[in-house]
DNA sequence: ATAACTGTAACAAGTATAGTTACAATAGGC
DNA sequence: GCCTATTGTAACTATACTTGTTACAGTTAT
């Protein structure tokens, strides 16, 4: 399967819409940097807006802009925004119930997944799309 | 797509086999804990034995055992044993180089990749299968 | 009105997982 | 030595997710 990098794309997609400031971005203008199709850029648009990470408008002229200031937007909300937030998938069917590690062994796996993924979202925490952009200056600056 | 559930399976294996120490557990054994096919169970068997987890012996009477006492077998280890170890992917497609952003936001998406999947192998290597044993058997204490 | 956008449905292609059958290779028990 | 049990692995199916694409209805500036 192709990996899912829609945390990817939202990441470079939001740094535009950071750049571009209060202008209201296309999505075909966006589709050109990440090099894809507007509409798989439109989708993510979509699951940003349901988040409340940005607003569009229809017609002539429209376009998406952030709703908040980039030190505002921490990648956590754009983790959750776009992914299902689960490193590991538990098992679809259930365990032997009556085999006692398989019994015992579903709450434990799911305590061990809720752990996994809070230290995720925490590590994402750090970060901001501020601060993303912040590592791009400096990747610029550098090569430039 | 079924979700990728290798991991939470190769834990629920090797908690099976901790709890029968020395002995040789048959993959079908195994299967009938996980409720699942036994062919399932022995290609996670195979990836955990190309990472020195454990050791199969073929013919009858054959079977599979741990390498290690449980407290040496760190999780971290398996999850690197079944799994790409990374949280997202990055687009398959090079952003466009003629673009600021796209030519310098690889770098910064990288790196925070390797940022988060750091992050979860380190919360990873803060359990061995000892103290998921110690889970199981609070549960199966508490259950009974 | 017209032209330019978004939102979204529908579909194809590619690919990963889980499950299954089948069978060669191997090793213990008699 | 022969039989039987078991692993390792290939091959195939079904399912499902991601990406990419076309198409089009709805909306808005000029």
């Amino acid at each position: 399967m192709a990996a899912n990098s829609q945390f990817a794309m939202a990441v470079h997609i939001l740094a535009l819409l950071a750049l571009k400031g209060e202008t209201n971005l296309k999505s075909d203008t966006i589709a050109q940097s990440v090099n894809t199709n507007p509409v798989v850029i439109r989708r993510i648009l979509g699951q940003l807006a349901s988040a409340h990470l940005v607003e569009s408008q229809t017609g002539a002229s429209g376009g998406t802009r952030l709703v908040l200031p980039p030190e505002k937007v921490c990648l956590v909300e754009v983790y959750k925004a776009v992914s299902c937030g689960e490193v590991f998938a538990l098992p679809a069917k259930q365990a032997n119930q009556d085999c006692p590690v398989g019994r015992s062994i579903e709450a434990v796996l799911c305590n061990l997944q809720k752990a996994i993924d809070r230290s995720v979202a925490e590590k994402l925490g750090e970060f901001s799309l501020a601060s993303v952009l912040g590592m791009i200056d400096i990747e610029s600056t550098a090569a430039a």
